[in-house]
DNA sequence: CGGGATCCCACCGGATACTG
DNA sequence: CAGTATCCGGTGGGATCCCG
């Protein structure tokens, strides 16, 4: 009576396992949700400190309205910090937290990929 | 006249190779637009094959018009097959190809870190 | 079952002008 | 410079009906 038992548990414990994964992806993709933060945070990421104009030239197309909200939601979820300078006129420094820098690892298999997937249509 | 000129391509090589990466980066972003495309694929990449109605409870919330756009951007880009089978009724499989394969170690990080974090969020 | 066609609306997000 | 406010269009995406 113990092995159907098990099998049945076995089962039952993949179906979690699946649905836990894809949750999983599901938790990460909903903090990098919108079009621009992965590229925002790249910037940072290569850069390292970066001030709010040229983040918005690194990030090519994004308008100031959309880089501000971006940047406020990401600050929310503690990826990244933001420092405002006494200068006359203010200067503002955004930062990748150590919290944020984390995501370097998915921002790293992202640019490998990019590199092969222009080789492979441009190189035939 | 030889180290001024060396030290000004070191800038501008270093240059090139940001833009190199935020480009990389964006390339792949490009591929993956959307709000359901990444769900859809970590899917298939856990279950494999695929039909339309199952991928529709896998990735939740999405409806079917959004379902089949997306799946036909993905096979555009030669991430996906899709399969007809003379059923009655019909039945339609999805299953990515070797190439969309190519994607699970951009899948498997996303997976590691929506893991970690829902620790940190819920864990304190 | 696996979608396409149509209708419709919320909101994403761009352009411009303005403020501290 | 670093945003905010306002206006406004495009489209992401839901609901429903329909067809092979």
């Amino acid at each position: 009576m113990l092995k159907p038992d098990m099998s049945k548990k076995a089962i039952i414990h993949d179906a979690d396992a699946c649905k836990g994964k894809l949750r999983s992806v599901h938790d990460t993709l909903d903090i990098l949700s919108g079009k621009w933060k992965i590229s925002i945070i790249s910037s940072l990421s290569i850069n390292g400190k970066r001030r709010f104009m040229e983040l918005q030239r690194d990030v090519e197309g994004i308008g100031a309205k959309m880089l501000s909200k971006e940047l406020k939601e990401l600050e929310i979820n503690e990826l990244l910090v933001r420092t405002v300078y006494d200068t006359k006129p203010v200067t503002v420094e955004y930062e990748l937290t150590p919290y944020g820098k984390t995501l370097q690892a998915i921002i790293y298999e992202m640019s490998i990929w990019g590199i092969q997937h222009r080789k492979r249509i441009t190189g035939r």
